[in-house]
Order: C-alpha cells, then sequence, then structure tokens
DNA sequence: GTCTATACGGTGATAGAC
DNA sequence: GTCTATCACCGTATAGAC
C-alpha cells in the first residue's frame, strides 16, 4: 500500500526544500514529484505554502532523529565511532544522491531565518531535538552533562558546516576530514 | 563620492542574498535597495540574475578574505588568537544586525549546488580562497602544510556550521561553544 | 548609451464543479 | 468532501523612448 497523500506531499516537500530550497521550489512542482493533484495541496495543508514549510521540516526532522538514534544504538559502546559513522554515512548518502541529499534542514534554515518566524521556529525544534539526542549519548558515555550540552553544539555544528563544503565542492573530503578531527575532539573528553 | 551604480548593485545583491537567499530576492527588490533604476540592471549585467548572483558571491568572497587578512594580521604571532577573534566579530556582527548578517555564501550555495553550475562554481572558488587564507597562516605558525590545509577546511566548516546554528537560534552561544573547541584543537596542533 | 514601459510566464491562492 | 479551472500578482527579461 502507497503512503497516504498526505505523507506524499510532505515528503516531495521535504526532498525538493533540501535541493533547491524553499524559495526556489513552487507549489506546483511538488504537487507534481508527489503524485498528486493540485487541488489536495490546499486540502491538506490549508495554511498553504508555510504550514507546508512548517511540517515538511519537522517531519525531516524527525525522520533524522531516529536515524542518529539507530546509529548510535549499532555502536553502543562507541559514541566516537558512531559520531564518524554518522559523517560517514552522510558523505555516501550525499555522493550517491550526486551530491543533492545534504541536511533537510540547513537550506530552509538559511533562507527563512530573517523572512519568517513560524519557519524558523520550527529549524530551532529540530536542531535541538538533535543537539539533545547527541548529548545524550555523550553523557551516557560519562562526559559531564553541561560539557556534554556544548560538545553535541560542537559536533553538530562541524557536521553543518562540513555538510556546506562537501556539496558545494562535490568532494566527500570535507566531511571526511572533519570527521577525523572531531573524533580526535571527542576522544580525548572520554573519561578512562 | 557614492560608489557607482554597478558597485551599488552588487552589494545590495550581495546584502540581500545573504539575508534571504538568491531565490527568495526578486531583481525589483534588489534595484530598490541599490538605489538603482530598473533599467540599469541588465545594462551591468546583461546575463541577468544569475551573472549578477555570480559577482556578488565573487565580490563578497574576496571582501571577506580582505577581512580575513585583516584579523590575521592583527594578531601576527597568535594563530589561534586570530580564529577566536573571528568567531568573536561574526557572532557581534550576526547579534548586530539582528541575526541578519550571516555568511554571505553558505545560503547561495545550498540554495543552487543542485541548480545552477556557474553559481555553484563561484561559491567553490569563494571556499577555496579563505581555505587557503586560513591554511596559509597556520602553516605559518609552523604546521605542516598538509596539516595545516586539512586543518583550514576543519576551521571553515565549524565556523560555517556555527553560523548556521546561531543565525537559527538568534542565540551566539553555538559560535562561542565552537570558538572554544576550535581554539583548544588548533592550540594542541602548535608546535613547541 | 540610459532607462521607462511593457510582455510573458509562472507563482501562490481560491471559487465552484463534481 | 475532493479536486479542476481560473484568478490576480510578481517574477525575469526585453523593446523602444529619450
Amino acid at each position: 500500500m502507497t503512503r497516504d497523500t498526505r505523507t506524499r506531499l510532505l515528503e516531495a516537500s521535504a526532498q525538493l526544500f533540501r535541493e533547491q530550497g524553499y524559495a526556489g521550489t513552487g507549489l506546483k512542482q511538488i504537487t507534481a514529484a508527489g503524485g498528486a493533484p493540485w487541488g489536495s495541496l490546499y486540502h491538506f495543508f490549508p495554511g498553504g505554502k508555510e504550514q507546508l514549510g512548517v511540517e515538511a521540516v519537522a517531519h525531516s526532522g524527525s525522520r533524522y532523529l531516529r536515524l542518529f538514534d539507530l546509529v548510535f544504538d549499532r555502536a553502543e559502546d562507541d559514541v566516537v565511532r558512531s559520531v564518524r559513522d554518522f559523517f560517514q554515512l552522510s558523505a555516501e548518502a550525499l555522493h550517491k544522491s550526486d551530491w543533492a541529499d545534504g541536511c533537510p534542514i540547513a537550506t530552509v534554515a538559511l533562507e527563512v531565518a530573517s523572512t519568517s518566524e513560524p519557519l524558523r521556529h520550527a529549524c530551532v525544534e529540530v536542531f535541538a531535538s538533535w543537539r539533545e539526542s547527541i548529548a545524550r549519548r555523550l553523557a551516557g558515555a560519562g562526559i559531564p552533562e553541561a560539557r556534554a550540552a556544548d560538545l553535541a553544539t560542537y559536533v553538530l555544528c562541524a557536521f553543518e558546516g562540513a555538510i556546506v563544503l562537501s556539496r558545494t565542492d562535490r568532494d566527500t573530503r570535507p566531511l571526511r576530514v572533519t570527521a577525523d578531527i572531531v573524533a580526535g575532539t571527542l576522544g580525548a573528553e572520554l573519561p578512562g
């Protein structure tokens, strides 16, 4: 059974927003990509493009949050390894998508930070949820909570920036180089 | 004497692109902000919006390159201090501009990475020039050249990501936290 | 040579057919 | 209740007035 129309619209939006940005993507293009008739958009999202954007950001955000947990669970006892895996997986995904699949939030976040409070706030919440997820794992590895929170922010910043550079350059090197150095930082902070 | 019309158009473009993105900024808005009549745009930029974008990216890029050099020169003997200053200055500029003045390249880079080769290439060149500038200073402080290049990439990634987070959150904390940790990384790499 | 007025396509949004 | 046909508007680009 194929996903319902509403979900297809949400996922088509998320994909197009991350490739082309929010302003650069038309609603017509979204309905076409989602295989949904034009009229259904305003049926499911009466708030128009902005509501669709807010929900698409939240949707992508929670999908990636689950992916974080998956990667962390896979190497439960080695948090540094998990962070490294995450950079590695992102590099592969980016390359395999012909450099289209970067961060699903960052492009929209930069576009709307000064132009739409509802959208900006949706991005704030996603970033916060990601940071919290990373911080919890670092704390679980024995790093004091306050320090774990700062390190999580640092990891996410380095990760986001590396995606910007790798996607622009069409080269996984920024992600690989940054992963190595960030892993070194985290390794030095672990107790024992 | 006021700058010439062409330059005003270029700088208005650069400012609007960084606040709202490339797709989200109209040519009408650019001419209005630059105090230039509508017709002058296609006189100075016959290649239309894309040419204007390419030149605006290059213009911002070289302005920031000069700023890099200025900050590095100010504390010539302490490259870690310079990097820290750069994060600090960016945090101040971001806050003082009411969270509008982030990176003049990153927003456009993410928007166009999959949609315009000329624009993407302009962004590639700017990032490369910035990395090279940082790498040269790190090498000058005694770090082997290959390692200096990797560290420069790392610094730029962390910096770009921190701007994304700080601008989205409207909080200088990501920039401050990341600056501290990156400074620590660099400090540990210096000889002596 | 510089720019005002206009063309044409695509945008987000809606009213009314089924 | 679901969606097709249409709207008014703004986007980029251009032709021709000065």
